[in-house]
RNA sequence: GCGCCUCUAGCUCAAUUGGCAGAGCAUCGGACUCUUAAUCCGCAGGUUCUGGGUUCAAGUCCCAGGGGGCGUACCA
């Protein structure tokens, strides 16, 4: 919104309306009894939130002189006879209405107006004698009734399972879902326009993949009946945004839908949102630097910060994050000195003593990251980015420029949470085209989540892929820490569920 | 997947050892000219998640199923 009137804003351009919101003819027709005419349209000149930033200071039984027009839900009535309170929701907050009989206009109808109803209200703003900022309505139309009665005014909807069903009615009456909801809105646009500050652009690329790869996770399967098709849902978009930076286009990012075939927890919804992006001759240190830049600037914008806390532990964003490599990190957490030369029966046993099930097709690598995730992950807090992983559970990152068997990989570990996934990527289409025969080996040794073969991505290597750093940011989790939500379904819209079982109950009919 | 917990009016919650299923808010009717979850009076509102079982008697105990939550496993 760039407009800098806060009373035009809201005004539609092309407005020709000449008598605005109000009639009076709006008395419920004979033959449907209870039924309300509601407009078309509805013209607002301001918020709730604006009347506050303007008017908060105004004396206690002042009056302005200023008649706006605002709309939203009556969320409160007190009826006090000769005069009724209200309190009118909208997007942006609340204020009251006070309502005297003398002023009103069909001031009984008005007092029966149902909790949950949206109305439009023209009217002076005063400040009561009892110093509540208010309008006084001039003028109020009915935009839409509701037929189900809302929940319990002071307690809301405590109910889990209900509030994400009814997320329409959560945004009401539970403030946090609310602040949440749009928090995780903003994130988004300001992630967007901070990365096109920076020139990178933004694409689509498909959701329906004939391969699941670029990611290890089991992916849903659907079918295409014309084709005659089996297609997975993507699982990342990894590979086709790759091909992207093969066919020159130097930065660029998508904000994707993914899906994941997995276990529904407080962090894992089946679909959730990922920001992927490459960046076409950076390397993975460049990426480091972009991840904290970016978390930094979002922490600031939404909360006005870079120290928050977030499950009562305390925590600060700023820029430079804590970087150390996976095997520092476990010498420093479990006291244990591994290398990537290391004999794999060797890593094996220690693997054993520290309770982690080893299988046959576990190599050196598997297994110090295994042991790391016992041992070390879950101490880390951070932000700290845990870099060089093993190259062989690293199938996409290009090996490590000083230390074979290592690959320049990073994720960043933040509120004790996986942020993001992120690496200096592999270029090299002999290299890739190995890794993925590795990862069939694995797949036929019985690991369901090894990545698919894509042959066609090879080819795009083939064509060179100049040196790229590529990144991953779950969006979801970024937004919890964000917000300081403590479930994933708390920053997802309409999260995953099981469909009502007993489907949904008709409304209560008036009779 | 597995383990533990939970489900009562539209919403939030009670119901003693197994003994008539209740309250507040919302709705509906009434009183009230500065309220702040207004207050006061009144009416109405129920397949106690579903299906079995034990019992003279089940919201309560037992079995099976369903929804949800948390933990755990896989993962971001």
């Amino acid at each position: 919104m760039t407009d800098s009137s806060p009373c035009t804003a809201y005004v539609s351009s092309t407005s020709e309306m000449s008598e605005p919101h109000m009639s009076d003819q709006e008395e419920p027709s004979p033959e449907t009894p209870g039924a309300v005419e509601v407009p078309y349209r509805f013209d607002v000149d301001s918020t709730t939130a604006k009347l506050h930033e303007q008017w908060d200071s105004l004396g206690d039984g002042e009056e302005t002189g200023a008649e706006v027009t605002v709309a939203g839900r009556l969320m409160l009535r007190r009826d006090q006879g000769k005069i009724v309170f209200g309190v009118l929701q909208d997007g942006t907050g609340r204020i009251q209405l006070f309502a005297p009989a003398k002023t009103t206009p069909r001031f009984e109808e008005f007092g029966k107006l149902s909790l949950g109803d949206w109305i439009g209200v023209t009217g002076e703003v005063i400040k009561t004698r009892r110093g509540e900022l208010s309008i006084r309505p001039s003028a109020w139309t009915v935009l839409a009734t509701t037929r189900r009665p809302f929940p319990d005014k002071w307690h809301g909807i405590s109910d889990p399972d209900t509030r994400y069903r009814q997320r329409y009615v959560d945004m009401w009456v539970s403030e946090d879902s609310n602040r949440t909801l749009r928090a995780r809105s903003r994130i988004m646009s300001l992630t967007r326009r901070w990365l096109e500050d920076r020139e990178f652009i933004e694409v689509e690329t498909p959701v329906f993949h004939s391969i699941a790869s670029g990611a290890l996770a089991r992916p849903f399967s659907t079918h295409h009946n014309a084709l005659g098709l089996d297609l997975f849902l993507r699982i990342a978009p990894e590979l086709y945004l790759k091909r992207l930076t093969v066919g020159g286009f130097e930065r660029v990012f998508e904000i994707a839908r993914v899906f994941r075939n997995e276990g529904i927890s407080t962090r894992h919804n089946p679909e959730f949102t990922m920001l992927e992006l490459y960046w076409a001759y950076a390397d993975y240190t460049d990426i480091m630097e972009l991840v904290e830049q970016l978390v930094a600037y979002l922490a600031v914008e939404i909360t006005g910060s870079t120290t928050l806390s977030y499950d009562e532990r305390e925590l600060d964003l700023a820029a430079p994050w804590r970087r150390a490599s996976m095997i520092e990190l476990i010498e420093e957490h479990a006291g244990l000195a591994l290398s990537i030369d290391m004999d794999r029966d060797e890593l094996a046993g220690i693997a054993r003593e520290h309770g982690i099930e080893v299988k046959d097709y576990y190599g050196p690598g598997k297994l110090i990251l295994e042991i790391y995730e016992k041992t070390t992950e879950a101490e880390l807090w951070g932000p700290i980015f845990v870099t060089d992983y093993p190259k062989e559970v690293s199938p996409l990152s290009r090996e490590h420029r000083t230390q074979p068997g290592l690959t320049e990989r990073f994720e960043a570990i933040v509120a004790g949470r996986e942020l993001c996934n992120a690496f200096s990527e592999l270029v090299d289409p002999d290299e890739q085209l190995a890794r993925f025969h590795d990862q069939e080996a694995e797949r036929a040794a019985g690991d369901a989540e090894a990545m698919g073969m894509d042959l066609d991505y090879i080819r795009a290597l083939e064509y060179g892929l100049p040196p790229t750093g590529g990144l991953g940011i779950g969006m979801d989790r970024l937004v919890m820490l964000l917000t300081g939500a403590t479930t994933i379904r708390d920053v997802v819209l309409f999260p995953t569920l099981r469909p009502e079982q007993d489907g949904v109950a008709e409304a209560p009919s008036e009779s």
